[in-house]
DNA sequence: AGTTAAATATTACACCTGTAATAAATAGAG
DNA sequence: CTCTATTTATTACAGGTGTAATATTTAACT
């Protein structure tokens, strides 16, 4: 089943992703607001993580600093393949297909699908 | 927040997809056994689909045949859609870019999208 | 009409998640 | 040494989910 992060366990990453070590103040700074959080439920976020080893925490004088466990990329990639193995068989084509056929493909992702192909193929 | 259909539910929502209607009976033939599950297991599945009106049920005689509410393909699309925003930012680009830089792209794959983009662009 | 078998409906229960409130520990101020 | 403010830890609680067991309804048989 993956890592199994929540939703709101992901915010807390994402703001580790993009800084770290992070003490808790500084992540409430960063996260609370925009999602209308008290303070104490980032705290059980953050708890939350540290049991499931998502993040590690190392004590300074009284605070903890919070750096993330897992990698971003690891994360995205296990989050993808159980998207697309409980909906598309595991096949990344079965995606993009559904997702053409509803003609949801913009120029501009056609524009990045032509630059990957490319690249994958001078690979 | 999409449809809300959970994993159980949507093995259930499969197989009504691929035949229906289909009697609980009919639906416990084709995945109790596959899933380990317990017939009531599966009726306890059928009902929350009821409530949550992702299927619907008439009564022939004493047994319901049920049927799917929601089309595979809404669903497909909204759960396509709720994936790429938590994780890509809502762009399909992206979410393939990362897939390429972990060269799981398949000569398979490159062939059915590059095939999508010629039919994306002579439309 | 009473009993049984089949089907459906109700209830259960633990774990996860979102969302916190409250309690405890500890360092610094007086 | 005691009080207070800061920080962390514990507890809470409702709704969803996985997984069922039990109860009720109902049609059919004797």
């Amino acid at each position: 089943m993956s890592i199994a992060i929540s939703d709101a366990e992901k915010i807390i990453l994402d703001a580790l992703w993009a800084e770290s070590p992070l003490t808790a103040e500084q992540i409430v700074d960063r996260v609370a607001a925009a999602n209308g959080w008290e303070p104490t439920t980032v705290r059980t976020l953050l708890n939350r993580l540290m049991k499931k080893e998502a993040i590690a925490a190392e004590r300074v004088e009284r605070k903890y600093h919070y750096r993330p466990l897992i990698e971003r990329s690891t994360f995205l990639k296990s989050e993808s393949q159980a998207f697309l193995g409980r909906l598309f068989d595991g096949k990344l084509a079965s995606f993009v297909s559904h997702f053409a056929e509803d003609r949801q493909l913009g120029a501009k992702d056609i524009e990045a699908l032509k630059k990957l192909i490319k690249e994958a193929e001078s690979d």
